[in-house]
DNA sequence: CGTATCCAGAGACGAACATCGATTCAATCG
DNA sequence: CGATTGAATCGATGTTCGTCTCTGGATACG
């Protein structure tokens, strides 16, 4: 790391032309930003890390009903985050009888994990 | 994947106890949880995902004259998009003369990339 | 049937956010 | 010095967020 690339100012004369064109990269495409950053908005709660970090320790599917008690806030708030998630791509739920039972999507997370890897 | 563990409620019976105990581990502390999602957050707007991006592409330090161009917003704007990135401790900066120089501290985005690998 | 339980939705409300134009600040140039 | 330039900040505005309480719709049990 550190290779001192160091980009500098095309153009070392501040008092004249504009001191830089666009040289850098067109870089990451624009959608897969877009989609990336949504994931990580998503992720961008305690709560809601959390409940991820839970529904990924157990590979299999959770009930709401045990998740509840896992933190200090309501049952209504809780259930809020875990449609975010949902909206988002990361978890999924799915229903019997009277509980509901989440797990984890990997893929969308899988594309920040490779882009932060 | 998919262990197929289903971790249901702990009992079967709705008309009485409390369905569930908070038999789920402490899991990831709660620190690190508020630590990750604050860099989690940070990344969650497609503007700052692809401004971290660049500078991670680029492993020298670039100018902030070079990225204005780069997007579709103003240059306060932009400006305060890299406060929030060195709020989370994702970016730094350092001045010489006029210009401002941004780099990569790789530390706060590896935590993340951990986690989620 | 009636009642208890689980989960999701609606509305409210204060806090935080994204964005802009205008301004300020610091450093350099002439 | 005064003028100019790059970057940060200020003030305003409209939007989104996180949380709550209250409510409603299912489902299960007796």
């Amino acid at each position: 790391m550190s290779v001192d690339l160091q980009l500098e100012p095309k153009t070392k004369r501040p008092a004249g032309e504009p001191c830089c064109e666009p040289v850098v990269h067109p870089e990451v495409a624009r959608d897969q930003a877009v989609r990336m950053a949504e994931v990580a908005k998503a992720l961008g709660d305690p709560v809601r890390l959390q409940l991820v970090d839970v529904l990924r320790k157990h590979a299999g599917k959770v009930c709401v009903c045990e998740l509840v008690p896992l933190f200090d806030i309501s049952q209504s708030t809780l259930s809020h985050h875990l449609k975010k998630l949902r909206a988002a791509g990361i978890v999924d739920s799915e229903r019997q009888g009277l509980w509901a039972y989440y797990y984890v999507l990997p893929d969308a997370i899988d594309e920040l994990a490779a882009w932060l890897g």
